[in-house]
DNA sequence: CTCGGTAGGAGGTCAGACCACGTCAAGTAT
DNA sequence: ATACTTGACGTGGTCTGACCTCCTACCGAG
């Protein structure tokens, strides 16, 4: 009876509890680590005691000790260099870059949709931009914008400048939230992109459409800048033929078979 | 000279190569999972082997079968119960919720920002859900707003229909990929909100708005749905005043300071 | 001054033993 | 016969301590 209200909130909301994720030690580790973030003895790319000692100060094997980092590791929030130590994140976030494409897979994740997430964030990125881009960002947008063009003969280069641009509008959206989004969704596209790119025609048209949104955020006209990444997104959609398909049956293949229950083994 | 353009690439494209995140027997785990998933031997719900069995076969320690499996397990993909097994990730699809929070400590993430980002992530699987959603998404909707009614009275309760409610409206969008995302940021605010919610006062009002939210995406009017939940979540944010602050000086404490360099240890 | 080698420090892996937790079935009491 | 207790077993969690690999910095040879 009463077990019955009890399941409920355990099966339907999942994330309440502190997770199933780790164990005692390991969320140790980690506690540990997110209390010295955030009383701020550990900055952005500072480097964290050699495993041997951190074990120690914790009264933990290494063993344990590791486990915790790769925790942290495998988050982005710690970037591990063998045979040189252990370091908190400093580049722009993200949220498990690798994640989206396994979780992808795992959950049959089509390209369209991709896209479809980037343009809903980049269209709001760019708006954001405009109205609070400082001269820095214009200066730095500015600049790849000019180094696009200059590659258009080379496409893989091209690709790093087009990158580089649109994550700067991220920056200067002034909303390190989104942008971390944004990093995670794009960054899981760009080893598609890559090889696409080779076979591009018209990189000409995507540099001069990538000024135009610069211009725009640079003049703050938060719409026009907004219409103009989803046109620019919209086209490189298409060059990718990527659409989402007109109407597919949706045999409900995801959402039907994962109702039962978890079923237990299966060798 | 060259090492400058290398340089550059190494610097400000950190995610072109297959990241510095772990290494051999690490990434040999996560790739033979991930090709186990991809080629479908493993499901979600599925159980994989005993660490000490999974490990012999992959002829590794059981120590890096483990790391390998921690690996997998902070971002998502799997789940591990102590003392019973690990298994393949089967709920809604999340993004590392636990790296949100730190990831937030690490780069002074605002709750002004998150609810800024929800707000754009909601509007569009509002709009999205007016379009695609299936009566099965609208029956359990209907169901959701019942449930907050009757709720009304116990805050604690009401939250959990209301989160449910937001994320049926994400299934409902059709774009697994923006339902993990809003899954991440708005799990990261929920301990926040479970505070907040016990002295709310117009509980009743909110139960209407999603009650006009669900009306909206019924009748498939997408640009009214989405105005709604706009209004729903604006208007969440101030009840909890987490307004954006007006015109902060934005000391750049965040973008200057971390230029420099890499600095190498500080004990 | 430059080049090459070497020693040390740091993370990566391994092995095997033992601990802690959940499950389920055998056993016992009712 | 049913219901409760209890303990064996399987699974993940932790520990120890040894050894490997990689990177860096130092230092002597040229």
């Amino acid at each position: 009876m009463l077990s019955l209200s009890f399941l409920k909130d355990l099966l339907l909301m999942p994330h309440t509890a502190p997770d199933l994720s780790n164990s005692h030690r390991t969320m140790h580790v980690v506690n540990h680590v997110r209390a010295l973030i955030e009383n701020g003895t550990l900055q952005p790319g500072d480097k964290i005691p050699p495993e041997r000692e951190f074990a120690r100060a914790l009264k933990i094997s290494r063993a344990s000790l590791r486990t915790g980092i790769g925790y942290l590791a495998a988050m982005g929030v710690m970037k591990i260099r063998h045979g040189v130590g252990t370091f908190v994140a400093d580049g722009p976030p993200d949220l498990g870059k690798a994640s989206l494409s396994l979780i992808g897979a795992l959950h049959g994740f089509q390209t369209w949709q991709m896209f479809e997430a980037r343009i809903i964030l980049e269209r709001s990125l760019a708006a954001l931009a405009a109205e609070r881009g400082k001269e820095e960002h214009h200066a730095r947008m500015s600049e790849e914008v000019a180094e696009m063009f200059a590659t258009i003969e080379r496409p893989a280069d091209y690709l790093i400048h087009d990158v580089l641009f649109h994550r700067i509008i991220a920056q200067a959206s002034g909303n390190p939230i989104l942008a971390a989004v944004m990093e995670t969704v794009t960054s899981s596209m760009y080893d598609k992109r890559r090889k696409t790119v080779e076979r591009a025609t018209d990189l000409r048209e995507s540099a001069e459409m990538h000024r135009e949104i610069y211009r725009a955020i640079r003049v703050r006209k938060a719409d026009e800048a907004r219409d103009l990444m989803e046109k620019h997104l919209r086209m490189a959609q298409t060059a990718q033929g990527a659409e989402r398909p007109a109407d597919r049956k949706v045999s409900t293949t995801s959402a039907a078979a994962r109702r039962p229950r978890p079923r237990t083994a299966r060798s």
